[in-house]
DNA sequence: CGTACTTTAAGACGTTCGTCCTATTTTTTA
DNA sequence: TAAAAAATAGGACGAACGTCTTAAAGTACG
């Protein structure tokens, strides 16, 4: 069936999820992604009619790998300190890519924002999956109250971190401010 | 002499200041500053050869216009305290254009670092010039060491207000974080 | 007043963009 | 194996982009 259609597909998508984080939405062309993904200009139509639907599909397989990825966590971590542990090692695991790049998700939010683009509301779904992730995580550790505003806060220190670490291009801030965060996180 | 050159100068500097911050650099065109401005397109040749030259002017308006806002707080706000307190209310005076359009220094270094541009290491003075002001600040509260870093943590912390913000456009967010960040800044 | 210089206006130029069409090749199915 | 469907390749298309040229209008000064 759409088996050889769908590789393809996923190919192209694939490309275009890097190129959009390391070149930016707007700034990443049909015959970047077309490049990088080894297929003729042409063949795109067959697969999205406009970018948006790239980017949406962009965005569907971010959504997906995230949500795999913190199932995986829920699956082999335990503890919910050792979980939030985890997420702020994405930082330090990412550092480089960080350091060239942002935050995937946060300079994705950004750009869409000043473009004024409809799809914002299907990007910070992504922001979303880790808020929610999160709040039952301080939840677990007793703070349900201040859950969902734990979650945020730790959300925006991430993406704070990210933002200086990428203008600065400076590694050694992203770690001394993911230890202070794992201290924040002990000190619970 | 070149007053009138330079007052249409100063017109197409602040045009471009004002979209490049609401739509980014890369997806605001010379038809989009000259609209702006109110004059005609072929016109921009004369007082800039190329975009990037455009960039330049705004970067360096805005370093002017940041440092004359921190000198103006250093002669009206005798007490540091007092001082930081004064940067973080940027936050909250400046609510719904974050919400809209994100952190105006923190966005532009994201994109430029993104298209790999050569000025990414003019932007970042903007967040170099907060950043020895808020160092001084800690300074003078006896913070001398940790001045530096605890400078930059404040630097980070409000980037990521203003991405959460701007990705969530939740304004009830930032007036809480920037609470938190007012008792954090009376607790040193 | 008239000449030289500054500033503005209008638009051409080649390139690249997102989009779309169509012919061809590959794969599936009867 | 032949017909149908899926998938690919190449390129056309108008629009918009950054850049650049040139002629006209405005201004200053001897």
């Amino acid at each position: 069936m759409g088996t050889k259609g769908e590789q393809c597909r996923q190919r192209i998508i694939a490309a275009a999820d890097t190129l959009f984080y390391e070149q930016g939405f707007n700034h990443t062309s049909f015959s970047d992604i077309a490049d990088a993904a080894g297929i003729a200009r042409g063949n795109f139509y067959y697969h999205f009619k406009t970018k948006d639907e790239i980017l949406q599909g962009v965005i569907e397989k971010r959504l997906e790998d995230f949500r795999a990825m913190l199932a995986y966590w829920d699956e082999t971590i335990s503890d919910p300190r050792k979980r939030l542990r985890r997420y702020i090692q994405i930082l330090t695991r990412q550092q480089q890519d960080i350091e060239h790049y942002g935050c995937p998700i946060g300079t994705l939010c950004n750009e869409l924002a000043k473009l004024q683009h409809a799809q914002l509301n299907d990007a910070n779904q992504m922001f979303e999956i880790f808020r929610q992730w999160l709040e039952a995580q301080f939840r677990q550790l007793g703070r349900g109250r201040q859950a969902r505003h734990l979650a945020l806060h730790l959300l925006a220190w991430a993406q704070g971190v990210a933002t200086i670490t990428n203008a600065y291009s400076d590694p050694a801030f992203l770690r001394r401010e993911a230890k202070q965060i794992t201290a924040w996180l002990d000190g619970l």
